[in-house]
DNA sequence: TCGGGTCACGCAATCGATTGCATTGCGGGG
DNA sequence: CCCCGCAATGCAATCGATTGCGTGACCCGA
């Protein structure tokens, strides 16, 4: 940290106006750079203010402004009971998210929704402590972003498109992405793949969606249930603990999300089946991790960095006045171990 | 989304002021609850602010009051060039700290210190965004924390203790964690234990002097080299792939991160080495994960939720002027599968 | 009936930065 | 020599909530 000879202390522009001998006025226009301050003393004031260690006030400043130069990030977790942001894609989101907000200028503020009432999207707008909102993964609250979107522009969405929703979303093909990840499994021979995942959740029912019409298309591959597990590891684990239990036989697995896959592959593991060779199993997201835990995850990636970029970009534009409309990104299967290679059928 | 039934839009106290018909002074009394003011005129002109959905404006609020309700959340990134927020840790534990922070009224600004110049710290500071900062790690950055910390005291680090330093810590007992872990693998018979982790970082440095410990109290165990990876995966990844693959001989390895031990389970697997049969591993953290890997990780729990509970009581009390000290929470080593049975030593 | 006291409430300053408008000084053209 | 105009700067209002101090109304006892 920078030692600041201030014998003064120089806390606001004020204090840099008695110094130089002008008005606020001026030093807040040099600061700014307006040209309406000459040369000289511009460079003058400038060189008060750095030496004195000054920095803006911005609360001041957001308050005269009318703004307030952050971006509210809001995580609804009302699928998980009271569980803590487990799942590493929605942290890896947030990582992302506040390098680029930051990049921007803006502050961040986190919001996690744990216990959703219905109203936390109003109190979060009321509150007027940000600019706009970026809604990281509907879960269940679909209907209250939906409903909160027509009055509030501000505001992106990080997950499934539907036609008939208003809002602004930012997300993967799910439906091509997960198409591609379970005709994948088709072409290496599997023909019994259960789904892993709860379509209730908008961004799932739409993987599923995909899932089924990788099915439909191929041909001598079974019906399969699908188990509409938790997002959770641990609730993962026991649903597939169950399944591998209940005598029905399955060649794959199709995971709904990365989280999903690797509680299902060690609880397969446990059970005594072999990951590739008896059961191969595909995540979704690709999160860091995947490429790292063993056997590794063949899974369909989604570019957070990207999403996380474009979310804000959108965001910045709604909040200039724009009305931007969603945007999908394309998915991209990343072949690992965990299916393993093709055998005879 | 409530619907509000406002023909007189309701944004400000001077907006419910005129409607009541009294001052905005009576109004802002009235909603702080003092007694003040009459309390059927009180019950009146909150249940004006209520129907009309006002939210008060914080920033003007803050401005006034001279505060932000708002706590800095720092995660400096020196150890990993331009890697996002990688590390599972870092990650839940900005999820509990959304959650604390949160659930105290207060507003979170995460800020990533992605490329370190020495003066991150003072800027912080100095924009004055946020009424106290917590650091998640110290990465490289003791030095500009100590620093700092001279004059600005609503500060609490997350990391290692020593006793030289002068800010206030919260953390796991990394050496006594350490050790128990190292004694653990020795118990077992392993007599070749390998650290992984770069001791230049203070509390890795604390994890090795445990490791050191507990190899100097066992009799023949025999002397092995310290790997000083990065905590990256892909770093780790490719640090024991290096070593696997230099001929040394060795049937344990002490992971200074879940996130290394992972990794390093991963390259052994590749090498044709068997884990745990032909190499034990322990890692440090317990991050959600380890519990879900495979094999599953042994390693020292630290508990991430009580520290950020830590963290946030302790910058509380330091806001409020209260010189608090560090606090150590104990380590407790968590055995599942990635260490295995006693074997013959 | 009057003075002292209490209760409710309003006035106005304050937090710090911004900005429309007024003002000052200076130079040049008529 | 005077006046106009421009350049540079100051003044003061503003954003919205808070709060010390002042004031009016009312009640009570003397």
């Amino acid at each position: 940290m920078k030692k600041r000879s201030s014998t003064t202390p120089v806390k606001t522009m004020a204090d840099i106006a008695r110094i130089a001998g002008v008005s606020s006025s001026t030093v807040s226009r040099a600061l700014a750079g307006s040209a309406l301050v000459e040369d000289s003393q511009r460079d003058r004031i400038i060189k008060i203010a750095r030496e004195g260690g000054y920095v803006i006030n911005s609360t001041a400043r957001n308050l005269r402004l009318q703004r307030t130069e952050t971006l509210s990030v809001a995580i609804p977790l009302g699928h998980e009971s009271s569980q803590p942001l487990s799942d590493p894609f929605f942290v890896e989101m947030l990582g992302y998210l506040a390098e680029e907000i930051t990049r921007r200028g803006y502050g961040m503020f986190v919001q996690k929704i744990s216990s959703p009432m219905d109203d936390w999207m109003y109190r979060l707008i009321a509150a007027h402590r940000s600019d706009g909102i970026i809604v990281i993964g509907q879960s269940t609250e679909h209907e209250v972003i939906e409903a909160a979107s027509v009055s509030y522009k501000p505001l992106v969405v990080w997950g499934g498109h539907d036609r008939q929703q208003s809002y602004c979303t930012v997300g993967t093909d799910n439906v091509a992405g997960a198409r591609a990840a379970v005709s994948h499994l088709i072409a290496l021979g599997r023909r019994k793949i259960v789904f892993f995942g709860d379509p209730k959740l908008p961004e799932i029912r739409l993987r599923h969606d995909g899932y089924q019409r990788a099915v439909a298309q191929a041909s001598q591959v079974e019906a399969m249930p699908t188990v509409p597990t938790h997002l959770t590891a641990d609730a993962a684990y026991e649903s597939m603990r169950a399944f591998a239990s209940s005598g029905i036989a399955f060649d794959g697995v199709f995971a709904a999300t990365d989280v999903i896959a690797m509680s299902a592959i060690r609880a397969l593991t446990g059970a005594g089946l072999r990951v590739p060779e008896d059961v191969a199993v595909v995540g979704f997201d690709d999160i860091a991790l995947a490429a790292h835990c063993n056997p590794a995850l063949t899974t369909v990636r989604q570019d957070i960095q990207r999403g996380a970029e474009m979310m804000v970009d959108l965001l910045l534009r709604r909040i200039a006045g724009e009305d931007t409309p969603s945007a999908t990104m394309a998915a991209e299967l990343v072949v690992r171990e965990s299916c393993g290679a093709a055998r005879a059928s």
